[in-house]
DNA sequence: TTGTAGGCGTTATCAA
DNA sequence: TTGATAACGCCTACAA
C-alpha cells in the first residue's frame, strides 16, 4: 500500500465509516446528507487529500464539467480579454476551460471541434458565425451546445455579441458629420471573418446613405499588424484625391496608420483623420488618443459564459444577447482641412 | 435503439465481428493487429462514426493527454502571447490545454492546482517560482510533472525563463552609463511575484555597485495598470531631489509614467528618462518609443511546451532553459539634464 | 438518511 | 493474433 497513492471514494468511505454512496452525495448533493455525517466525511476527505477522479466521474455521470473555446488567437488582445472573463465566470460555475485556437482558419477550427467533441466538452464557445455549414452540422449531430460570440450571427444559432455593422456605420456617420466626404477604409481581412466583413459593410452603407457610392470609397484589407496597417495607409495616402479620413477595422490597424502618418509628415487629425475599432489599451496611449468604438470584451466573455451554462443546463435562453458598444471620441478625428486646391 | 446514440467500442466490435479488445488495439497499437481484421474494424469505426469516450479512456488508461496552465491572467499581454504559443506547440503533440487563472493569488493558484489534479492533467505549467511550499508538495505527492516559466527559479524544480534580475541590472547599468545618479523605480507588486521582485533586486544591485545605496533609490510598488504607474510617477516627481531616471518594472507602468510626465509638463527624456520591461506592443507605439527589455514570450511558451512534454514522457530534461533577452534602446532614455542648482 | 449493487466505456492482463 | 474478463473510480436507482 503506497501512502501516496491517490485516494479514492472507497478510501474516504472507509475512513469515514460510511458507504461510497454517501461520500458521493456529500460531494454532489450535500443537502441529502445529514450534517453530522457530512462533517465526518468532509473531515476524511480533508485528511486524505481526496479529489474526485475526472475519468470516473465523467464516465458515470456522462458530463465533464468542461467547456471548450476555439478562438482565432489569444495574441489578439480582445480575445485574450474576453477569454479571461469567460474563464473566470466558468470557474464560478465549477466548469473548467479547454482552449484551442484556429488561427482564423475554418479547417483548423473544424479539427479543433473534433478534438473538443472527443473530449466530451459540455459546451463550446466559438467566435462569430462565418464557418462551413458542415462544421455547424457536426456540432448539432453531436448534441454539443455552442454559441458564437463577438457578433450577432444570422438566421439561427445562439449569439452574444454586438452589431459590428451598426457600430461601424455609427462611427462613419460621426466622421461624415464632421464634414468629411473623401473617406477610405483599412479593413481587417474579411475572408471567413464576419466581424471584419460587417464592419466594412457598415462603413460602406453609411457612406452610401450620405451619397458616397462604394467606388468612391477605397478599401484595403490588411492583416492584424501595425505594419500592414501602416502599409495600407501609405497606399491610401498616395491616392488622388487623397482621403481626408481613414476608418480602420480595428485599433491595431489604426495605430499602424498613425505611425505611417507621422512618417509621411501628416498631422492627425489636421491633415488626416483616423479612427479605430475595439478600444484596446493602445487606443488611449497613442498621441493623439484614438477615436474608436468601445467594445466591452470582458462583459462579452461573462455573458457568453452565462449563456452557455444555460444552454448546457437546457434552461430557457434568448437567441441573442446584445452587448452595447459606444463611440469614444478622442483626438484623431477632426474636421477636414479645406482642400487647398479649391 | 436511437440511431444517434453515441456508438461504443462494443458496437464497433459487434459490427466488425471481433472483440472489444481487438478494436481497442486497432486504436492504440495498430501493429499488434493483423492487417485484414484491422481494415474491417476501421471500416466499422468509420461507418458508425465512432469516437472513443474520453471518460472511459481516462479511467482505464490513467492518462488524459491534457496539460494544464495556471497563469495570473490572460489580460496581461505577455502571458496571453506565451500561452498562445504554448497551446500551439501542445496541439502539435496531440495534447489539449486546460486553462485556469490565479489572479496573482497563491491561494487561488492552489485551488486551481487541485482542479487540475482532479482533472488528471498529465502536466502543469505554472508561472514563476513564488508559491507556498505546500503547493509544490501537493503536486509532488500527486506525481504531476510541472514547471515554472518566466523566471529561472531557485534550488530545485524545472524552469524555462530568463534571469529577470540580471536583465534588470543590465538595463540599470545602461541608465547609469548615461550619467544618471538619481534613479528611482516603479516596481510591480513584489508580494508573491518573483518576476517583479527579481527585477527590483536587479535594479538595486546594479545601483549599489555604482555606489548608490538602496536608501537613495526610492522604489514604489504599483499594480499592473496605467493609472497606478502614473500615480507612482507623480509621487516620485514630487521628491527632492527629483530623480532624473525612473526604471519601471514593466511596460504598462512605464507608459503610465509617460502619460503622467506629459501631464506634469515634463519632457521625456530631456527632463526625465523612463524605461520599461517586456517590450509589449505598447512600447513601440508611445511617443517617444520606450526603451525596454525585450522578452521573447512566444519562444518561452514553445520551449515550455517542449520541456513539459519531455517531463511527461520521463525523458532526459535539463533543469533550466534560459531564454535570452535583449535591451532595446529607443527614445525614452537619454542623458540627464545638468542640475540647474549646480 | 443511508447502504447495496449495477453499470458507465475503455484498457490491460492472461490465456487460448 | 485474438478473446475473455477483471479492473479503473464514480454515480444513481432502488432498497432498507
Amino acid at each position: 500500500m503506497n501512502e501516496f497513492a491517490k485516494p479514492t471514494l472507497d478510501d474516504v468511505a472507509r475512513a469515514a465509516g460510511v458507504s461510497t454512496a454517501t461520500v458521493s452525495r456529500c460531494l454532489n448533493a450535500p443537502d441529502r446528507v445529514i450534517a453530522t455525517t457530512r462533517e465526518r466525511v468532509m473531515q476524511a476527505i480533508e485528511t486524505l487529500g481526496y479529489t474526485p477522479d475526472f475519468g470516473g466521474r465523467a464516465l458515470a455521470s456522462r458530463r465533464t464539467n468542461t467547456v471548450g473555446a476555439i478562438i482565432p488567437t489569444m495574441d489578439n488582445a480582445i480575445f485574450a480579454r474576453g477569454l479571461q472573463s469567460f474563464q473566470e465566470a466558468l470557474s464560478r460555475f465549477g466548469k473548467t476551460l479547454l482552449v484551442a485556437s484556429s488561427g482564423y482558419s475554418p479547417a483548423r477550427e473544424r479539427e479543433q471541434m473534433e478534438v473538443m467533441a472527443s473530449r466530451g466538452v459540455d459546451g463550446l464557445l466559438l467566435i462569430g458565425s462565418a464557418r462551413p455549414e458542415a462544421s455547424v452540422e457536426f456540432l448539432r449531430r453531436r448534441g454539443i451546445p455552442f454559441l458564437g460570440a463577438w457578433n450577432l450571427g444570422g438566421e439561427d444559432g445562439y449569439f452574444v455579441g454586438f452589431d459590428n455593422r451598426a457600430a461601424a456605420a455609427g462611427l462613419t456617420e460621426k466622421v461624415l458629420a464632421k464634414g468629411h466626404r473623401r473617406l477610405a477604409m483599412i479593413a481587417g481581412i474579411t475572408e471567413m471573418n464576419d466581424r471584419a466583413a460587417d464592419r466594412m459593410e457598415g462603413v460602406r452603407a453609411a457612406a452610401e446613405r450620405a451619397g458616397i457610392p462604394a467606388d468612391e470609397l477605397p478599401v484595403i484589407e490588411a492583416a492584424y499588424t501595425f505594419d500592414e496597417g501602416a502599409k495600407a495607409f501609405g497606399n491610401l495616402m498616395a491616392l488622388a484625391p487623397r482621403p481626408t479620413a481613414v476608418l480602420c477595422g480595428n485599433d491595431v490597424l489604426a495605430v499602424g496608420a498613425m505611425q505611417k502618418a507621422r512618417e509621411l509628415g501628416l498631422r492627425v487629425p489636421e491633415d488626416v483623420s483616423i479612427t479605430g475599432f475595439d478600444d484596446i489599451d493602445l487606443a488611449g496611449v497613442v498621441d493623439p488618443k484614438l477615436t474608436t468604438v468601445r467594445v466591452p470584451h470582458n462583459r462579452m466573455g461573462e455573458a457568453a459564459a452565462e449563456m452557455l451554462i444555460r444552454l448546457i443546463n437546457k434552461e430557457q435562453v434568448e437567441r441573442r444577447i446584445e452587448i452595447p458598444t459606444a463611440i469614444v471620441e478622442r483626438g484623431t478625428l477632426g474636421p477636414p482641412t479645406p482642400d487647398p486646391a479649391t
